[in-house]
DNA sequence: GGGGTCCACTTGTCATGACAAGTAGCCTCG
DNA sequence: CGAGGCTACTTGTCATGACAAGTGGACCCC
């Protein structure tokens, strides 16, 4: 701490350097801050957080990284975007992503089922074939209208929560209430191919017999990494695609788009 | 540089920090320091460069927020992969991509043409209808086996350049040529959807009409924003998919990926 | 008015010193 | 012999000072 200053501070357990990043977030998202406009000078946040220049740097560092500023030398850093995308949450939870668009999501419950391990799910969730697991299947809407078509396999001792809670699916997020058991769910694979809609697919979507539709095979766990979610989900391409933001120098983003027009199939690319 | 050394560097130009980081790297990836190992203690590695903390820790932090190594306080840095993906490239070059799995790439060129821009590769090439582009149509083969097919569309400057240099599109990568000629290929968007082929597509993918393809839309341009490439590529998806790996507390990593057993449809969850 | 120069200001890099907080091993005590 | 504490070592955080390198604008000269 500087000499000459009295130090008023309250969440001193938090580092320095994050509280001034946490503000400069703040006030990016805000508003306050807007798009192009240049942040403070580093001598200027040094005054008005009494610090030396190490943690204003490591603010804007990690700022940088998260790709909210840009600039060089010579230069202030600048806004370059007022969010981040949350691609976790947005990838993984039909419903957090559908009310982050401001669509409203909706979802019907066509079945739910306890029964032994098929061998493709069985391998996904490195179980033997035959355990029991919870099979979940769902159609999901997006401002009412078919939308994707989830078939989701828990293991037992997740899938049993589905049950003992007065649990109802067409509710609130299924991720959201397992969170709430205590089910830690931190990493994912997400694969993407075509497959053509079966029968099934074909009447719940409202799409011709053999209709191209883009699958997400999702594998789900724990941090420690044993996966206790195996989901095979189709989308119809025509309102949903899947998008990846790559930079050379920079980590990619990925995230969900709707279309808003599914009449039109050569269009959005937004901006 | 601390009191009492001679100073014997000879990139001066590299900034230190980086200089170790570069030196961490070629060790991981050596197997010098193998996967498991700890990294040499802070004081130590200032010792070894004769260099202050800050420029150290500084290294450690960029191996970090690559994902090379792990560890905490009062426990020294742990290498923790010996290699980290190169999403970037991989996304963007096929044939880049092929060989980094081993396999062996082939094309050929179906068409080369300049040609008036159409409304949808206007508006992605933010150019407006009309003007003059370049159109390059590839069938891309793995192992032999037709895998994709690429429409691309370049604005006329980069285009242009395809004709003008003694460029023989069957034999290396489009993107190495490109970048040899100054173009500087930074940022890139890819959209994912699934589309059914149409008689063009069937009978060069050896596929029937109307099969479910894999298709990804792509924009890249410079560092800058401006936008130069445009491709509409199709793939086979009983042979290519595209993978995302996501955790919570890290940034998502992309990538594209082979189906060894095309036979088989319900299977490929590697490791 | 146009062009070049100079200067104040900014960020990038590095040294040095200090203390806090966490880890792991050793050692003593019960 | 096990449990607990103690200590050396590690990394995390921060202050201070210094210089290099790049930017942008004011200023002057032609």
């Amino acid at each position: 701490m500087p000499t000459g200053t009295v130090c008023i501070v309250k969440f001193v357990d938090e580092p320095l350097y994050q509280r001034i990043a946490d503000d400069l977030r703040r006030r990016i998202a805000r508003g306050d801050l807007p798009v192009g406009s240049a942040l403070p000078s580093e001598s200027q946040l040094c005054e008005q957080w009494a610090a030396s220049r190490g943690p204003v740097r490591q603010a804007l560092s990690a700022l940088r990284a998260e790709g909210l500023i840009g600039g060089g030398r010579g230069r202030s850093p600048v806004v370059r975007t007022s969010q981040v995308p949350q691609p976790f949450e947005t990838l993984l939870s039909f419903s957090h992503w559908a009310r982050s668009l401001g669509r409203t999501p909706g979802q019907r419950t066509l079945e739910i089922a306890r029964r032994p391990a098929r061998q493709e799910v069985a391998d996904a969730l490195e179980i033997d074939e035959g355990d029991p697991i919870v099979d979940l299947v769902r159609l999901r809407l997006l401002d009412g209208r078919p939308t994707m078509i989830e078939r989701t396999t828990f293991v037992e001792s997740v899938g049993r929560l589905l049950f003992d809670f007065a649990f109802d699916p067409d509710s609130r997020s299924i991720y959201a209430y397992l969170a709430d058991q205590g089910v830690d769910l931190s990493v994912a694979r997400h694969v993407f191919d075509a497959v053509a809609a079966d029968p099934t697919d074909a009447s719940l979507l409202e799409v011709p017999e053999g209709a191209p539709l883009l699958r997400e095979r999702r594998r789900a766990g724990s941090a420690s990494g044993e996966p206790f979610e195996y989901s095979d989900d189709r989308y119809r391409p025509d309102i949903v695609t899947f998008t990846i933001e790559n930079a050379e120098q920079a980590h990619p983003s990925v995230g969900r788009a709707w279309r808003p027009t599914p009449a039109d199939s050569t269009q959005t690319h937004p901006k």
